[in-house]
DNA sequence: TGCTATTCGTACTGTGTGGTACCAAAACAA
DNA sequence: TTGTTTTGGTACCACACAGTACGAATAGCA
């Protein structure tokens, strides 16, 4: 929270409403894609004008780059929460198993992955903020990994970087099938397959 | 080869090589991405003007259809090839990883996971050719798989289908990880992991 | 020399995009 | 009342896109 408006005592009052405004960019961008998403679109969504929207965000990529921020706090929070949650590895697996395949928020897919899968096509600041957030889950994940071995849960044979990378790999698969519509039964099935090599021999 | 041309005794010879075309379109969308290259800009690659290539090809849904079929003949067969192969569960698993892991060819990704991962981006024509070749790799995958568990090289507990779902989607994501510039040592350790799963009890 | 058939490319259409110039509206301060 | 400040939205800009109308060019045939 850089910005603090200290709400200028004069002028004409506003009477668009940040928050709900990210709302709805936020929900678009996540339900369909960022790509396929305008700035049209959004302020037509919202039922504001662009100079408000662009008043507001200043440009495309400082939307996005809100919607994203805003995603990161309210939802992909839950994913660091079940990773540090410290329940051993079997219940962590199981945890992040049972969130990616059947939460419903996970139904129309992750915005973090769309718009890690479609990096090329952000502007600069999203991009920047789609790197820090990937950088940070490869950190939790491999923080997460790091316990479970020192626990003796988890046999060497693979370095705990490796074993992160493929862990976020086999999660962000999962939940970007979901987003195709595959069926969860069959995504669980998968992706417990996947995470079997870290439980056995 | 539905299109016979029974080359017009009259009229102005044609200056236009549709074979150079098409391999232009092919590449472009291969190396980039087919909702990254315009029909203006595969104009200005091939030398010829837009007409020109509307007249060939119809439209932009017929062009990447085109460039998908010749991609599919092209490159997509030796995949084929590989699984169709008969060398045995253990070879053939190995054969695919080194495809998707180091073969030049994969350097930057395929042509058909990309189209696949933005299918409601393409044209109706593409988009069924898209899911024909899907259906077809998923047919293959368990072909192969079928005829490891008659070998008994692969034991029960998991359905042929479920494994071919997997398989598949093990290549998919490792040669997408190709495209976006991942080192392939780590893809390889990481395909190497998930596919252990179908050589270890 | 026409006439017909085919391909050529220039120059255009219409639509959607991100982004902005500009002025009216609405508040407080003088 | 008269400025000053802030927000509002209409109407525009330039650009890129997919797709096309149309006349010039080039061939064989009469």
């Amino acid at each position: 929270m850089s910005e603090a408006d200290p709400k200028p005592t004069r002028g004409r009052p506003k009477t668009m409403n940040a928050e709900q405004v990210l709302d709805v960019a936020m929900t678009a961008y996540w339900q369909s894609d960022p790509a396929d998403v305008s700035v049209n679109a959004i302020c037509q969504m919202a039922g504001i004008s662009k100079p408000s929207l662009y008043r507001e965000f200043g440009s495309e990529d400082g939307l996005s780059r809100a919607a994203l921020d805003r995603y990161a706090e309210q939802v992909l929070s839950e994913m660091f929460v079940i990773l540090n949650g410290g329940t051993g590895l079997r219940a962590t697996l199981d945890a992040l198993i049972d969130f990616a395949s059947d939460d419903p928020r996970m139904e129309t897919g992750c915005l973090f992955y769309k718009m890690r899968a479609g990096k090329h096509r952000l502007g600069p600041d999203t991009k920047v903020r789609v790197e820090e957030i990937d950088a940070a889950g490869q950190a939790a994940y491999a923080a997460f990994l790091q316990a479970a071995r020192d626990a003796r849960e988890w046999p060497d044979g693979l370095s705990v970087e490796a074993g992160a990378k493929y862990l976020g790999e086999q999660i962000a698969l999962a939940i970007t099938q979901r987003a195709s519509g595959e069926d969860p039964a069959r995504i669980r099935e998968m992706l417990t397959l996947a995470l079997s090599v870290f439980t056995r021999p």
